[in-house]
DNA sequence: GTCTATAATTTGATAGAC
DNA sequence: GTCTATCAAATTATAGAC
């Protein structure tokens, strides 16, 4: 894995661990075994680097959702398929989704990166909204109010297991959205 | 209202905004009309006066919420009153709940916040069981679940509708737990 | 592409006068 | 209780050598 790779790789998981002001080049810089130097050759600022890494989130985290209206997969299965996604989050590793994150700090981020952050938002809903309307007959407003709170739900349940350092909160808190 | 009062709640208007990590001890200053060395004066540490703040948080919260068991309120009009009180800080403030804001941060902070923070979510999630099993009969597991679910999907809303820039995103994300 | 060196600013925190 | 003055450390960022 190249210097940079390893740059967006590290600062993800330090902005999922702790926010975006709460990591620093150096830290960066020292985990990847380089100076902090080099990581402004690839990042003139630190808005250039979230906006990178918030936008690569984004584009793996929809890829590993994949089709939301493939006739192959019962939309049922892939509302568990968007719940496990972010289970393994804060049970494997327990951190938070990055744009969670970045969402609960949206007022303190650089335009760029509260732009990405947004986008991540706006194509979850879009998603889910999709897949809403295959399994429901509430129309497509009842399909969006179903996207806006299962995303809402999933983002607070990660919060919540984090913060009681009790990953089965995040099961319990999302119960009503994997079973309705 | 004495200097200390002002700290507190200039404090906690701050991280509501910017979270833990964004704000310092000159800002507070600053914003009071005193020096930092002052505002050190009542908060040796940065940590004390976040664990302050999240404490007065927490109990001028619940304060509002009033008894949860109390027949002279349906358990509805209950929920609903949780969910008033966290639209009111979207709509009105567009800052995020104290304690939702902290809870991202959790890893991010002194040993005294995460602990406050902790608790304002344990209580948060008893009041709500306790008004559940009043309206259900899913038994004391179900109706805690419903109460994780209830507190994750209103943090998660108001994250959804800062970054969205759309308050009426909170009242989606809400719907279900508002009319179940 | 990475380094050394450094600038300019901010941060959390303390000492001591009033 | 608030002030001035100050500190040590950390922060984002840049210049220029290799």
């Amino acid at each position: 894995m190249s210097k940079l790779e390893e740059i967006i790789e590290t600062a993800e998981s330090m902005i999922r661990e702790r926010g975006y002001n709460g990591f620093s080049f150096r830290e960066i810089a020292d985990a990847v075994g380089v100076k902090s130097a080099s990581v402004h050759y690839h990042f003139p600022t630190k808005g250039d680097l979230g906006a990178v890494v918030a936008r690569a989130y984004t584009e793996k985290f929809l890829l590993a959702l994949g089709d939301p209206e493939a006739v192959t997969h019962a939309p049922k299965k892939l509302i568990e398929r968007y719940i496990e996604a972010c289970r393994y989050a804060i049970a494997k590793q327990d951190k938070m989704c990055l744009c969670g994150m970045l969402g609960a700090e949206i007022a303190a981020l650089p335009d760029d990166v509260a732009r990405e952050t947004r986008i991540f938002f706006e194509k979850n809903i879009e998603w889910l909204a999709k897949v809403y309307m295959r399994m429901t007959n509430v129309g497509a407003a009842g399909a969006q109010r179903r996207a806006y709170g299962a995303v809402a739900t999933v983002e607070g349940a990660m919060i919540l297991a984090r913060t009681l350092k009790d990953p089965d909160a995040f099961d319990k808190a999302v119960k009503q959205i994997a079973t309705s």
